[in-house]
DNA sequence: TAATAAAGTAAGTATTCACTTACATAACGT
DNA sequence: ACGTTATGTAAGTGAATACTTACTTTATTA
């Protein structure tokens, strides 16, 4: 009939501003004139491509988390054993962690986990973080025919919670940039050995 | 002269109420009117011992963060050696975390650290916590005569962050309790232990 | 008891913000 | 060309909210 809707194309294009907007600011700060602004459109664009503010929050969450996913899957693709690639997503993950504002997003969330919507987006993603890292250590250590101590569940939600902490002693500057480095290696390597490295 | 003020007294009465609130809806979504409601007094009457929400917040910070330290203080003058100390603490914080919406409140803090007052309780709160447990950790390994691989003030971090990613499968209850309070006690004894243990 | 200041009540205000509406224009299929 | 629908502009609205003000009551002490 008439002019076919592009509404698709343009929320992708959109995406990553409002994930960046998001993470900036956090969920209530973030206002929809400012993440209009940001996006140089009207407001009314917006909620003709998501019905309110809380569907932009979302599909922001899904975006940093596929963004995140995919970035390591193609780590993962580029090293020839399994023990590299998860040396090579710890040493990443130290370096340039945060730079999709991913943990901004998390925290933002999780003092809005009593909206169902929310709290759904913030399980889903953790649950398939976790298997992910769950993953990549088992085949680390299996290529490395290392036996260890901590089962590999624990491991990855030990690095979950150093990858957590990690970004907060870099958002608030706790230690500058190398040790915290440093310190995200010796424990990372800790948690993946498992204690008989 | 006339009537001597209270405002310590009932600031000191009101701040749990404070806390708590916050821990529930985060900073933007705590409205002063539901403090009031929830402390049972109007609001300018919180306006008279704060001068703004913030200045609320913040005080809510402090305490919170006392409130943990003091308990930390008296489980250790409670435990002879060290090191039952340590696992004394260990244990605590995983079974009974967050009891006092710590976390809670520490992300809603982590989503407003571009307010530099904010910024600047939270990165006092860190360091003054990452010391602490320092200090637990140098007691208990000294205590043991242990050797480690991992520096204290790296396994402290370690323990900071497993404390995070706990709070986090609490609240969005990623794993039963029983299972949560295992992978703590799991991966704190490998923190603690340094690996050699 | 009377002066004084704290504690409490209740209404108000200016602003911000999520979301809407009314309308103009531009692109596509037929 | 023409009707249809997406896209864009601009103004508006009602509710929420941080903070204030004007006033009454209560407790304390000189």
């Amino acid at each position: 009939m008439a002019r076919p809707s592009q509404a698709l194309e343009q929320s992708r294009k959109l995406l990553p501003i409002i994930c960046q907007v998001f993470s900036e600011l956090g969920y209530r700060r973030t206002t929809t004139g400012e993440l209009a602004h940001r996006c140089d459109v009207r407001e009314n664009i917006l909620y003709r491509l998501w019905p309110d503010k809380k569907a932009m929050f979302l599909a922001a969450i899904d975006y940093i988390f596929r963004g995140r996913a995919q970035m390591w899957s193609e780590m993962l693709a580029d090293h020839p054993t399994p023990k590299q690639a998860v040396e090579r997503i710890v040493e990443f993950e130290s370096q340039r962690q945060g730079e999709f504002g991913f943990y901004r997003i998390v925290f933002a969330a999780l003092t809005e986990t009593d909206d169902d919507d929310i709290r759904r987006a913030l399980v889903k993603m953790y649950k398939r973080f976790h298997q992910l890292v769950c993953n990549q250590i088992n085949a680390g250590r299996e290529a490395d025919d290392q036996e260890s101590d901590l089962p590999v569940e624990m491991a990855a939600w030990g690095l979950l919670g150093l990858a957590t902490i990690s970004n907060i002693v870099r958002e608030l500057k706790l230690l500058p940039p190398s040790q915290r480095e440093q310190m995200f290696a010796a424990v990372a390597k800790l948690l993946v050995g498992g204690g008989t490295a």
